[in-house]
DNA sequence: AATCGCAATCAAACCGCTTTGGATGCGCCG
DNA sequence: CGGCGCATCCAAAGCGGTTTGATTGCGATT
C-alpha cells in the first residue's frame, strides 16, 4: 500500500493525502480525518526510502565504532551511550546507523557517510589527542558532536564530556585527605583524551600537596580486568607500594581488587580504591551500597545529551558549536579508608 | 556531484555511466575506464538514498536492542556481537540500523522496519521462551536470523546459538568429576531461552549421577556483578553450602568471586567456579592464563555467522531456514579444583 | 455584476539513481 | 547490396514520496 494507491481509494490526489498525513494546514479537517482513518485502516506506512530521497534527509545519525586494528577491543561504554542516545533519536524519528570500522578506514568512512547521504550527522567516539576527525568533519560540513574532547584541536566543535580532570583531582584529593601518600593511577590508554585529562587531575592533586609524581605508579593501558590486575600486581610488588589506587574504570578496578586480595590484603583497610564509574547498566557499582568509592557520571546521560545536540545541529547547521560538561558526583563506598599506618602489611597467603 | 552531472562531463548518458560503474558487460572497456577515472577524479559517490529507492533494497540490516522497561539493562554481549556482525556487513556494503526499543513497542518496531522498508532483514536478540517475534516476522516475510533459539517455537526459523545445554552439562560434569556434590547455579533470567537450556544441562548432569536438584542452589537473575555477589553470598550462608558454582556469565562470576573471598575462602581450593565465557573483548577471561575455568564460545563469531546468514536470506528469501550451533570449548583455568574434604571451611575474616 | 480573497485540492516536476526497451553503427553473410 | 547480429549507447519510465505552482468554487467586497 503506497501513497498513490491510498489516494486512489480515497478519491484524492497524492498531494492532498501527503499533506493530510503530514499535518499541513491547507487541508480540510474533515478530509484529514478521512485520510487518517483510511491510512490506519490500510496499515499505510510511508516508504522511508522515498521520503529520504524526496526530502534529501537521511533521518539517521551515524555512530562509528572504531575497531583498533591492533587491539580489537570494543569500547564497553558504547552500549550504554547508544542506549541513551537511542531514546532521543527514537522520539525524533531518527535511526541510528552503526559503522564498525577499523581505524585506518575511518576517514574514508566519514567521507562516505556524508557524500552518499547515508546520515545527516554523526557522533564521534573515542576522542583522541588533537583528533583529525574534527578538521575532516568541519571540512565536509557534516554536523557532528564529539563524545569527549580533543586536547589540541584548533577548530571549534560541539562536544559532551565529563569533567575528567576535576573528577580525578577530586578523587585523588579524597585519598590524600585520608592520609594516603603513595597513590597508584590505573588509567586508560593515554592517546585517548579522557585519559590525559584524568592523569592531569591526578598529577595536579599530588603537586598541590607537594608530593612527587612517580612514574612507577602511573599505568596506562586498555581498561580490562586483566590489565588492571597486572598494573596493580606490579605496583603492589614495589618496595614502596601504593596504599591506594585511582582507577579509570570499574572493569579495571575489578582486576585491581583481585590483585589486592591476591596479596591477602583487604580493600578499604590495607588498600583503598577509588574509581571512575560510568554507571554502566550491566556493571553497576553496587545495587544499593556502592562497592567502590567513585566519581560517577552516567554515560547514558552523555548519550542523551550528545544525541540532542546533534539533532539540533542537523536542524540548523549554522548553529554555533555547543559544549556540555558533566560534573561527576562523588560516591562514597566501601573501598576507601584511612591510609594504614606503620609498615605496609604483606601477608600473602600460600 | 551526481550521476547526471558526471555523465554530462563525460558526454555520456547517465545510463552508460551507471552501467560502467556497476560493472555491467554492455559497456566498452575503454569507456568504462574513462568513467571510472572521472568518477574518482570528481570524488563521485552515488547517493545512497537514490540507490535505495531505485533498487527497492535498503542495504541495511536492523538490530533491535530491547530495553526492558523494568530492568534497563543493556545486554553486555551486544557490543561484541555487533562488532562481529559488522565485519560481515561492511564487506557486503550493508549498514547496521540500530533501534533501541522498550519491549512493549517491539512488535510495532518490527512491523515498521519492514513496511517502511528501512531494512532488508533483522537479527533477533535476547530470544525468549516461545518468542512471539518468530511468528510475527514469518508473517511479515522480513528475513531474519535469531541469535539464540526459542524453545517452544512452532514455526521454522534461522538461528545461531551456542550449545548451551551441552556446555552446562559439561561444566557441571567437570565439577562432579572433581568430587563436588553441592553445586550452585548462578544463571541468567530464566525467561531467556539460553538460561533455560543452561539450567537443563546443569540439571541433567546432576540427575545422571543421582544427585538431588536443590532449588536453593539455583539462582536466576540479571547477570551483573552485584546479582552474582548476592546469589553466591546467599548460597554460601546455607548450612550445607555449595563447594562449587556454575555461572552463566563472567560478569556475575566476578560477583561470585567477591562473595567467596568475602568469606575468607579461596577460589579453586575452597570453592570452585566454572563460568560460561562469551569471550567479550573488554572482559577477557585472562590474557594468557584463563582466570576462570570456562566453557568458551565467541559471541563475536556468533555475530559473524548470524550476519552471513541474514545476508544469504536477503539474497534469496526462499532459502530454507538454517541453523548454526556453536559448541563451547572447555578451558581449564585456576578457578576449579577438587572438592574440599572435611567440614566446609568458614574462616570469615574480621 | 464583476472582482477579489481564501480555503481546498490537484497536476506535474523533482529527488538521483536503476532499468527497460529501444536506437545506432558497423562488420559480415548470402 | 539488403539484411542480420552484435557491440554500444541512450531516452525515458520507473521507484514512492514531497513540493511547487496552479486551479476551482464560493462567499464577501465594491
Amino acid at each position: 500500500m503506497n501513497l498513490k494507491e491510498l489516494a486512489q481509494k480515497l478519491g484524492l490526489s497524492p498531494t492532498t493525502v501527503s499533506r493530510a498525513l503530514n499535518g499541513y494546514p491547507e487541508v480540510n479537517e474533515v478530509t484529514r480525518e478521512r485520510v487518517l482513518a483510511a491510512a490506519k485502516r490500510h496499515h499505510y506506512r510511508p516508504n522511508t526510502r522515498a521520503i529520504r530521497l524526496a526530502t534529501g534527509r537521511a533521518m539517521a545519525v551515524g555512530h562509528v565504532i572504531p575497531l583498533a586494528t591492533r587491539h580489537e577491543i570494543v569500547n564497553p561504554i558504547f552500549a550504554d551511550f547508544i542506549a541513551g542516545a537511542g531514546e532521543v533519536y527514537a522520539r525524533a524519528g531518527y535511526d541510528i546507523v552503526l559503522s564498525v570500522v577499523s581505524d585506518e578506514d575511518e576517514e574514508q568512512t566519514y567521507r562516505d557517510l556524508q557524500a552518499r547521504g547515508t546520515v545527516d550527522g554523526v557522533i564521534l567516539h573515542s576522542m583522541r589527542l588533537d583528533d583529525p576527525r574534527i578538521r575532516l568533519l568541519n571540512e565536509t560540513g557534516l554536523p557532528f558532536v564529539a563524545h569527549g574532547r580533543s586536547t589540541g584541536a584548533s577548530q571549534p566543535y560541539s562536544w559532551v564530556d565529563v569533567n575528567n580532570r576535576r573528577a580525578f583531582r577530586r578523587a585523588t584529593d579524597f585519598l590524600l585527605d585520608l592520609g594516603h601518600r603513595r597513590i597508584g593511577l590505573v588509567n586508560g590508554l593515554e592517546f585517548m583524551d579522557f585519559a590525559i585529562r584524568r592523569r592531569a587531575g591526578y598529577v595536579e592533586a599530588l603537586e598541590a600537596r607537594g608530593i612527587a609524581v612517580d612514574a612507577a605508579l602511573m599505568f596506562a593501558d586498555e581498561m580490562s580486568e586483566t590489565r588492571g590486575f597486572r598494573a596493580a600486581q606490579g605496583m603492589l610488588a614495589l618496595p614502596d607500594a601504593p596504599t591506594a589506587f585511582v582507577v579509570s574504570s570499574i572493569i579495571s578496578a575489578l582486576g585491581v581488587r583481585r590483585a589486592v586480595e591476591d596479596r591477602g590484603m583487604r580493600i578499604g583497610r590495607d588498600v583503598s580504591i577509588i574509581i571512575h564509574d560510568d554507571d554502566l547498566s550491566y556493571m553497576k557499582n553496587g545495587d544499593d551500597v556502592p562497592i567502590f568509592t567513585a566519581t560517577r557520571s552516567s554515560v547514558r546521560e552523555a548519550g542523551r545529551r550528545a544525541a540532542a545536540m546533534v539533532l539540533d545541529l542537523i536542524a540548523d547547521p549554522n548553529l554555533p558549536s555547543r559544549e556540555s560538561l558533566l560534573e561527576a558526583e562523588l560516591i562514597i563506598g566501601q573501598s576507601t579508608g584511612p591510609a594504614p599506618t606503620g609498615p605496609a602489611p604483606d601477608r600473602k597467603v600460600s
